[in-house]
RNA sequence: GGGCCUGUAGAUCAGGGGUAGAUCGUUGCGUUCGCAACGCAAAGGCCGCGGGUUCGAAUCCCGCCGGGUCCA
């Protein structure tokens, strides 16, 4: 790899190639003095109070000087990106400019929007999250600007030399020495990628990195990478990487890159939390320049490196860490909270829903983090106000204002959850707290973790509420790994392939959408699965069940059971192995009815997918849907439950798209032509393959869709919304069906209401009302037959009485009430045994063996345990009991035993008075 | 996608196979010129829904519905 980096353009500039005696890399540069690699650790920050460039730059000022500078070399502007990677399934938020252009371009399947171009992304990563504000440099939210060049073999744009050239110009058209820039050499490797990079370091600080990606990983591949095989790649990429907000800090030299980036803000809040922040004021200043300077040559991420960092500090400013910690603390949270809104403003602004799962997951997880950091510094200004002002300082963002009263409504909901979700905690963390403090112990860290993984109590808060409460706890700094350790990952199942070298099936079913028999001729026979030149049988996809028919010659008929689509070949796999071969020409017949109950569904979906988009906002996406023969689910992300208004509103604004009968348009077109014209909403239902997509028009909705659909949207029929269902926070679902298992559904439900209706001899339209006066009647006559029973107790104790037996002073009494049931016998016994020298044994033979006793508290003295009476006699019905000694029951199943257990019962009171 | 917790009176929660509880709130009575406070009493429960185990389930098991939460 080492020749990757002997490029033209350094030898023709004078520039020379050194290796840095610190950590023994090499890196090029202009300035023969040089000594080392200009990379933290071995040297640190010098732009801070000494500005790079010839002016200040803000954001957006910098920005353009970036685009406007690339476009003028060549270069074609290219809108951003939205920060949730809608248009790939293997990541969820855009953490890279090159994210934008995997995986089709990349691999060379799509062209690219323009080439070569140049564009502004806004990336989030949370990985560092914890030294954001701390690091004096950590955003989770930056924008990537970059240049991109894709190349093949045969058709290069440009390469290594133009890239680094393109760069120096950059750099000095701001201003900048270039005897100042050293080329750290740094092979880059990633997401199955690889190639020589450099990194373009400037007083101290990396810039940006140029990455030439040329290299796929391939097992047994002929170059070696960190312990990983590469071989060449056919396209090769100019990938990268200028940090916007790196370049407007080292254009204005501020202590940390936060008073660099958003200094209104940070003021703003520094107000508002009453913090005095005198950037001005040099020694002020110097305790953040010092603590960014050592923060820049030190991994930050562990709390005894934070501690050994504050002590570096305090060394050199001459104070304690405590009086600096007592300083830096406050003033760090703001810049997290800046930062922080940022990123919210992002997240939300483009669409994700607050969630506990997936991207939504990370929404709340900043919100809530941001949301502690306010809490912790007073702040009382609700975080929409924050966010809200994030997105005034945008103006380049119109899309987010637009979105403002959504975003608002969310904001204000998820600030209300987390302070139930507090709430809830704390009390909970009380009682906790006080229960190991009747124990007087400490609360270990297994409850700690417990109420962090299973309420979302932030071990800080579990700290602080049990010290109140006078307990202390374990908290150790490993404390958010050791959460990570429970939870293990779930194996990956590997996708079923077959090892085919057939050419692509002729997908009949895309274009004969109307035929249910087809011709075709056997390719290939795998036991049973047969595959064929052409075929009618669509195969499982896109939410879509796989057709049913039959393939069948003169002789053979075979029902075919599944059909999979295996990298464009068509596999039907039938119940039966026999007769055919290859060559064959077979008869194909599919599942009429099976199909258009599919075909309905699917365009239904789309329709009321469109409905729940115009009635509950823009904020609506698919995440999910099924369908089958007799219903179909759509899953979309929302903020809150769906009202019944909205859901009949939906249903309703479904039938009306289906009434006008309006024509379903189905065009294969260009990828990147496609995105253009109507944006990532395309891939609401998952990212399909390859350089043309199949686009479906429904009305407003615009999807890729592979699914089969039917011609016009009155042959779906009517649809029947069933119901929703949140499965999870931010994702509501919707159940419904179409066409004719909309007809059955109706019928279904009207045949519900009139059994209801028949049973209770009124007409539906009063089933509401006598069923609500049948339930209250019921709760009176419950609660009267109580009082009555316990009436009855009363005035059964006076009559049998007198049938007590005497038993060395105690009354013994044992009787039968054939048709009482176990409560009434309860109160009956209870009512005895008020009488402290009363021992009531009682039976009843209703619905089995019922059996009760109740043992006053002079015979308990005496040894009269009722328990032990009702095991006993339980025993002898075959069944069993137990109870307290003062009331007990039990019970069996031979009612002809009754008499002899009561009988015998009086024996065992005496036994026991022995 | 993978876990964990949870559903009991209007509210907050105990109980965790054997007669459904506490506190607050509500209502009534007492005390007071009146209120607050206090005292006494009462009303208020399909113990989320449906199955199973059991003589017996709010309690144990399974499924469903609802709520919460962590991780990837």
């Amino acid at each position: 790899m080492q020749d990757e980096y002997q490029l033209d353009y350094f030898k023709e500039n004078g520039f020379v190639r050194k290796t840095c005696p610190k950590c023994k890399t090499n890196f090029w540069t202009r300035d023969t003095d040089t000594e080392f690699c200009g990379d933290p650790p071995c040297v640190s920050y010098s732009f801070i109070g000494a500005p790079v460039f010839k002016k200040e730059y803000d954001i957006s000022t910098m920005r353009e000087a970036y685009l406007s500078f690339f476009e003028k070399n060549g270069h074609t502007r290219v809108d951003r990106y939205p920060v949730i990677a809608r248009w790939r399934d293997d990541i969820y938020l855009t953490i890279a400019s090159i994210a934008d252009f995997q995986p089709f371009v990349t691999s060379g399947l799509v062209p690219p929007p323009a080439n070569p171009l140049t564009i502004s992304q806004p990336c989030i990563r949370l990985d560092d999250l914890d030294a954001v504000g701390r690091s004096g440099r950590h955003l989770t939210t930056f924008e990537m600007m970059a240049h991109h060049c894709f190349n093949s073999r045969g058709n290069e744009i440009y390469w290594k030399d133009r890239t680094v050239e393109l760069c120096d110009n950059l750099l000095s058209s701001l201003g900048l020495d270039l005897n100042a820039v050293t080329y750290k050499e740094a092979p880059w490797a990633g997401g199955g990628n690889a190639g020589p990079s450099v990194e373009v370091l400037v007083g101290g600080l990396e810039l940006a990195t140029l990455v030439f990606m040329d290299l796929k990983q391939v097992k047994g591949g002929s170059i070696d990478i960190k312990g990983e095989t590469y071989e060449k790649m056919d396209n090769y990429i100019v990938d990268t990487g200028y940090g916007l907000e790196r370049f407007v800090w080292a254009s204005r030299g501020s202590p940390t890159i936060y008073d660099a980036v958003f200094p209104k803000i940070v003021n703003e809040l520094m107000d508002l939390a009453g913090i005095e922040h005198s950037i001005e004021n040099p020694e002020y200043a110097k305790i953040f320049s010092q603590n960014a300077r050592f923060a820049g040559v030190m991994d930050i991420s562990g709390q005894a490196n934070l501690l050994q960092l504050r002590k570096k500090v305090a060394d050199t400013i001459g104070t304690t860490v405590e009086k600096l910690q007592k300083l830096m603390v406050p003033v760090e949270s703001v810049y997290a909270i800046t930062d922080h809104s940022r990123c919210l403003a992002f997240m939300l602004g483009d669409g994700i829903i607050p969630s506990n799962v997936k991207a939504g997951y990370l929404a709340r997880l900043v919100l809530r983090r941001t949301l502690r950091l306010m809490k912790e510094l007073d702040i009382r200004e609700p975080l929409i106000e924050i966010i809200e002002m994030q997105i005034k300082n945008f103006p380049e963002y119109p899309e987010f204002r637009e979105r403002l009263d959504t975003i608002r409504e969310i904001v204000v909901l998820e600030d209300e959850k987390y302070a139930d979700t507090i709430e809830r905690g704390t009390k909970l963390v009380k009682k906790t707290a006080l229960h190991f403090k009747d124990k007087k112990e400490k609360m270990p860290l297994g409850e700690l973790i417990q109420l962090y993984d299973t309420h979302g109590i932030p071990p800080e808060i579990t700290r602080e509420v049990a010290k109140e409460a006078g307990v202390d706890v374990e908290l150790p700094d490993t404390f958010y790994s050791l959460v990570a350790k429970k939870h293990s990952k779930a194996e990956e199942e590997e996708a079923e392939e077959m090892p085919l070298e057939l050419p692509p099936t002729r997908k009949l079913y895309y274009e004969q959408t109307e035929q249910s028999e087809f011709e075709a001729k056997v390719l290939e026979v795998i036991e049973n699965k047969i595959i064929l030149d052409r075929t009618l049988f669509y195969p499982e996809g896109g939410g879509q069940p796989c057709d049913h028919g039959t393939l069948s010659m003169e002789d053979y008929i075979a029902n075919v059971a599944d059909v999979q689509n295996m990298n464009g070949v068509i596999v039907h796999e039938t119940d039966s192995d026999f007769g055919f071969k290859k060559g064959d020409t077979v008869k194909g017949k599919i599942d009429w009815e099976r199909r258009l109950a599919h075909m309905r569904h699917h365009t239904a979906t789309h329709i009321v997918n469109e409905s729940a988009k115009a009635v509950l906002g823009k904020h609506i996406w698919q995440t999910g849907a099924q369908k089958s023969t007799d219903r179909a689910r759509l899953d979309l992300t929302h903020y809150k439950r769906i009202t019944d208004d909205e859901f009949r509103e939906i249903e309703l604004l479904a039938n009306r798209a289906v009434m006008k009968n309006q024509p379903v348009h189905i065009d294969w077109m260009d990828r990147v032509e496609a995105e253009k014209k109507y944006g990532f909403v395309l891939y609401q239902g998952g990212v399909p393959p390859g350089r043309e997509i199949r686009i479906l028009r429904v009305g407003s909705d615009v999807e890729a869709c592979g699914g089969t659909h039917v011609s016009n949207t009155g042959l779906i029929g009517p649809i029947k919304l069933i119901k929703t269902e949140r499965i999870q926070d931010g994702v509501e679902r919707i159940e419904f069906s179409a066409g004719e298992a909309a007809v059955k559904r109706m019928q279904e439900r009207d045949e519900l209401l009139n059994k209801s209706s028949d049973a209770l001899r009124v007409s539906p339209e009063h089933l509401p009302d006598t069923v609500n006066r049948f339930f209250n009647e019921w709760k009176e006559f419950k609660k009267e037959n109580e009082r009555l029973k316990a009436e009855l107790a009363e005035v059964r104790v006076k009559a049998m009485m007198g049938d007590a037996v005497d038993i060395n002073g105690l009354k013994v009494l044992s009787e039968k009430l054939p048709h009482a049931d176990v409560e009434e016998l309860i109160k009956v016994a209870t009512e005895f045994s008020k009488n402290d020298d009363v021992v009531a044994i009682l039976a009843s033979e209703s619905g089995g063996v019922k059996i009760v006793v109740a043992a006053g508290v002079r015979a308990q003295k005496m040894g009269v345990n009722a328990g032990a009476i009702v095991r006993e006699m339980s025993k002898l019905v075959g069944g069993g009991g137990g109870g307290k000694p003062g009331i007990a029951q039990g019970g069996g199943t031979d009612v002809t035993m009754i008499d002899e257990a009561l009988e015998k019962s009086a024996e065992m009171v005496r036994r026991v008075l022995k």
